[in-house]
DNA sequence: ACATTTGTTAACCAAATGGTTAAATTAAAT
DNA sequence: ATTTAATTTAACCATTTGGTTAACAAATGT
C-alpha cells in the first residue's frame, strides 16, 4: 500500500526542515523529495509557514513529552533517574537529528515557540523532581547539591551528545 | 576613536550570522547594521560565503582552542578538570550564542567543515586526557568508567546549558 | 597641481523563491 | 450518465536576494 499524498508530503518536509532548517529550506526541495508538484504542495499546506509549524511542532512534542510522566511518577528518585535516561536516550536515538533542529529554532524565534507551543502543549514541570531531590538531601542520602543543576546536567548529559555529534564525530 | 568601516562590518556580520544562521543572514540586513552600502559589503568580501567563512571561523577557533592547551598540560587529572569546565564556561559566558550557531552550521554543512577547518587548524585531540584517567583507574583512584565518556559528559554539561538557554529558561 | 589608487554610493540585473491561476484529470455523489 | 467535488499539473507572477556596474568622492603618491 502506497503513501497517501499528505503522508509523503510531511515525510519529506520533515526531512527537508530538519536537515536544512526553516530558513534553508526550499519548497521545491519538499516538492520535489515527496515526488510531486509544488502547487500541490500549496494545496495541502498553504503555506510554509504553516507546513513548517505541522513539522515543527510533531517534533518538539518529541523532544519534551515523557519527561513529565517519569518527573510525575511516584518511583523512588534513582529509579526515576535512570528512568528518565533510559527513556531519553532511547527516544533520541531514533530521532538522532530532533534535538539540535527543535533548539536551533527556538532560539532562532522564541516568540513563535512560546506563541504556538505553549498553550497547546502543557510544559513538563520538574518541580516534584526537585522537591524529591531536597527531601534526599535532607535525609543526607546523596550530597549537597542544586536540585536544579543536577536536573540540567542529567537533560544536558543526555542531550548533548546528540547534538554535538558532528562536533564528537572528529574527536 | 571610530571603527573603520572593516570592523564594522565583521561586527554587524558576526551578529546577523550567530543570531539567524548562514541561510537566514541577509546581507542587505549586514549591510544596513553596518550602516553601508550594500555594494561596499562585496567590495570588502567578495560574496556572502567569503563573509560567512570568516565569522565562522572565527567563531569556532574561539570554540575549540584552549581545550588544546588544558588537555596537553601536566597538571593533575583532577586540577585539569576543574580547570577545563572553568576555562570553558568563562568563554562560554562572554559568546554564548556561539556553540549553538557553531554546532548547528557543522551539521547543516560538515563538508564545509571538513575542508576550512580541518587544515587550518589542528583538532585538540584529547589524547593526553583519556590516558591520565586510565591510569587513575588502574591506581584505583576513580571508579572505572569509559574515558571518553567522561570526557563527553564534561563537555556535555559545559556547553549544553548555553545551547539548550530558551528551552531551559521554560523551566 | 595632477594622476592614481582606494573607498563609497545609487541604480541595476539575473536567478531563486514563495505563492497563485486556470485548466485538466480523477473520484464521488446524484 | 452526469453533475459535483477533490486532486494534480504546467505556466505564470511578484518579491526577495545575491551580486554587478558605472559613476563619484576621498585619499595618496608624484
Amino acid at each position: 500500500m502506497e503513501k497517501s499524498t499528505e503522508e509523503k508530503i510531511l515525510a519529506a518536509a520533515k526531512n527537508v526542515f530538519v536537515t536544512k532548517g526553516m530558513a534553508g529550506a526550499r519548497m521545491q526541495d519538499i516538492a520535489d523529495e515527496a515526488g510531486i508538484n509544488k502547487a500541490l504542495l500549496h494545496y495541502y499546506f498553504r503555506n510554509k509557514e504553516k507546513l513548517f509549524e505541522v513539522i515543527f511542532m510533531d517534533a518538539a512534542q518529541k523532544l519534551f513529552p515523557k519527561i513529565n510522566s517519569i518527573f510525575e511518577s511516584d518511583a523512588p528518585l534513582f529509579e526515576k533517574i535512570e528512568n528518565f535516561c533510559e527513556e531519553y536516550i532511547t527516544v533520541m536515538s531514533e530521532n538522532p537529528y530532533l534535538p539540535l533542529f527543535v533548539l536551533n529554532e527556538i532560539s532562532k524565534d522564541s516568540e513563535m515557540f512560546l506563541g504556538k507551543f505553549l498553550n497547546k502543549q502543557q510544559f513538563p514541570l520538574p518541580q516534584k523532581f526537585l522537591e524529591q531531590v531536597e527531601k534526599e538531601i535532607r535525609k543526607g542520602t546523596i550530597k549537597k547539591i542544586s536540585p536544579l543543576h543536577l536536573l540540567i546536567n542529567l537533560i544536558s548529559m543526555s542531550i548533548f551528545p546528540f547534538v554535538g555529534k558532528p562536533m564528537i564525530q572528529f574527536v
